[in-house]
DNA sequence: CTGGATCCAAAAAGATACTG
DNA sequence: CAGTATCTTTTTGGATCCAG
C-alpha cells in the first residue's frame, strides 16, 4: 500500500470520523437531535442558534448521506420534514460523550 | 444570555473539543505522538505523509498553545526539537478512542 | 414551511523557496 | 534540521433572494 493510497483515503477511523462530523455546526446538531428526536428543519434552526438555513440544509443532506440523520418528507402543505438520528448516528453520539467530558474538563471553565 | 454569547464561544464540551482537533491533519499528529512519544519535526512529517511542513509546524504551534502538546528544543547543531504529548494530551487520545472504533464499523471497510 | 440558487468573504491548506 | 516567508488554490461558511 502507498503512503497515501488515493485522495481522500482515511488512514484510521478517527479521521474517518472526523470527516462526517467535521462541519462547524455538525455536532451541534448531532446534539440536538439527540436530546429531541424527530426535530423540523426550523425547529433545528432554532435549536442551534446563528446557523443559517442554507448551512443547516447543507450539513444535514452531508449528515443523510453519512447514514447519520433520517429524513421524512410528509406530503403536506405546509411542508413538514422531520429529521431523526439514524441508529448509526445514536452510535455516534455516544462515542462523542467522552470527548465531550474531555472539552469539559480541559478547555471549558477557565 | 445571548443567543450566540459572544464570537467564538462554546456551547458545549464537544465543540470545545472539535476547535481542538479541527485542523485536517492534528488528529493524525496526535495519533503519531501517541505511538512514537518524544518525536523530532522530520520524524512527525514522516509519520504524517502528505502534510507540508508549514501545515505541520502550524498545526503543532496550535497544539501547543492548546496545552496538548509539549515542545522542547535542545540548543544544538544541528538544531533538535522533540515533541511529545501533554498529559492532557494523552487523556485527549484517550477520549478519542471511543471515535476511532465507531470511525473504523460505520466508515471504513465498505 | 422547507429549502434551492447565487454571489461573496473568510479561512484553511498547498507549493515553493529560503534561512539560522 | 527545523522551521519561516510568500503566494496561490481550495474549501467552507455567510448573506440574500426566490420558489414549490
Amino acid at each position: 500500500m502507498a503512503t497515501v493510497p488515493r485522495p481522500g483515503a482515511h488512514v484510521c477511523g478517527i479521521d474517518a470520523a472526523m470527516d462526517v462530523i467535521g462541519g462547524k455546526w455538525k455536532v451541534l446538531i448531532l446534539w440536538a437531535l439527540g436530546e429531541r428526536p424527530h426535530c423540523r428543519f426550523g425547529e433545528l434552526r432554532r435549536l442551534v442558534p446563528g446557523i443559517t438555513e442554507k448551512v443547516l440544509a447543507a450539513h444535514l443532506r452531508e449528515l443523510e448521506a453519512d447514514g447519520i440523520v433520517h429524513r421524512e418528507a410528509h406530503q403536506e402543505v405546509p411542508p413538514r420534514v422531520e429529521y431523526a438520528l439514524t441508529e448509526a448516528g445514536r452510535h455516534l453520539n455516544a462515542a462523542l460523550a467522552p470527548l465531550g467530558v474531555w472539552g469539559r474538563d480541559h478547555v471549558l471553565n477557565r
